[in-house]
DNA sequence: GCCAAATATTGGTATATACCAGATTATTTA
DNA sequence: TAAATAATCTGGTATATACCAATATTTGGC
């Protein structure tokens, strides 16, 4: 990534790293994490400490998404579909989607991974008694159709929020990491064209893999 | 801020927590960073760990700036001028610019706080030799007229960029702050409506402190 | 009651040690 | 040669301990 060393290069242990600092492997492995909150390697538990490629660089305002924004610099993202379910709405949903709790609900979560290590994962919730247009005659009813299409199908807007935030368990095991590192949370609330909140979604980045880039157009 | 207890309340301090939970203090240590990183609590050194407001929110679509948007909220920010003068353009500012290495520059540097706790800093660096409408007669060419009249004199556009990265020693130090602990860093390079790039400014956040939101518009 | 000095407490940090369980490599066996 | 086994190495984590230096608190003297 700097030039002299490979993307996923080995980096030597911590053990050895240590001793050539002459300090403990608990301070090398603190400084081994801020190396990884750089973006400048990455750790595989049991394996050892890689060189990190360098961080994938995602255009928010270009219309394009992630997965084609990425390609465009030479990275190839896969998508892997991990959920596609029905679910119940709880009280965040509810609240969210101005919906009953317990409201049935299609869930579909997929992982956005470059060369197997997982950038982000997507979770999306959409609940169908509010996309009716979505059941007419020719349009399937099942998740895949619903969710596949809120984009296409349903001109919209969205109230997003992005906040910087440790991973919980739960998440960091979709994106293969440490619990607790810091990550970036984002949450949409997904509106038709009439405000109609339709469709919830939440991402959770590994932030020391990207950066966001966007063009402001400042008119005062 | 969850309702039990108040903004700014004591928390037991960590020895007393880990001796409550039978577990190391270097244990409560690490735990209590990861509430204090999901913006929950925060520590000041030798002092103790308090319970933290709720994070401002900072909704950047909103023509407002962050102290207006925090106004809006209830939260007064505190702007403090902790630097102003000259400087000389390094490899990367002159690059950004496009301007000679050692070319002169005013910097300007602020703290933006509340109730104390600094949120973000933000530096500038403007090039006077790009922006000579602000030198004809009748405005000074201070560096408080050249930057403080950037936004309102002319007209701009802005390429920025956002990443998450541990904060450097020294910006710790304006934030007040453990260093290498994970925050949010934008970089943005200023243009006039031709074009031509004539400021850069670089922003670091507490992003433990802050929310971001936007209104996006999908219109395809 | 007031002020100064001594003491206790605080978070931040570094060290040495230990265990875990999977990954990797070396060795042995058939 | 190939497969099975043993030894080694890995990062992740937890513990107990220690020191630092600033802050709070208590104590002592007047």
């Amino acid at each position: 990534m700097d030039g002299s060393l490979a993307e996923h290069e080995g980096l030597p242990s911590e053990r050895t790293i240590a001793e050539q600092h002459s300090v403990s492997r608990m301070t090398a492995h603190k400084a081994l994490e801020a190396i990884e909150a750089e973006g400048l390697a990455y750790s595989e538990d049991r394996r050892g400490r890689f060189v990190s490629p360098p961080r994938i660089n995602y255009n928010v305002n270009s219309m394009a998404s992630f997965v084609t924004d990425a390609k465009r610099q030479g990275v190839e993202i896969e998508v892997e579909l991990i959920a596609d379910k029905k679910a119940i709405a709880d009280a965040k949903l509810a609240t969210s989607l101005f919906i009953a709790e317990g409201s049935p609900l299609f869930e579909r979560t997929r992982l956005f991974s470059s060369s197997g290590h997982t950038i982000f994962f997507e979770t999306e919730f959409i609940a169908p008694e509010l996309c009716p247009e979505l059941r007419k005659p020719g349009i399937r009813s099942g998740s895949e159709k619903l969710l596949g299409e809120r984009y296409g199908t349903l001109g919209h807007t969205a109230d997003i929020v992005v906040r910087m935030a440790p991973i919980q368990p739960s998440d960091a095991a979709f994106l293969g990491v440490t619990a607790w590192q810091v990550g970036i949370e984002q949450e949409q609330i997904v509106r038709k064209k009439d405000g109609t909140a339709f469709c919830f979604v939440r991402q959770v980045w590994r932030g020391e893999l990207v950066q966001f880039s966007a063009q402001a157009i400042e008119n005062r």
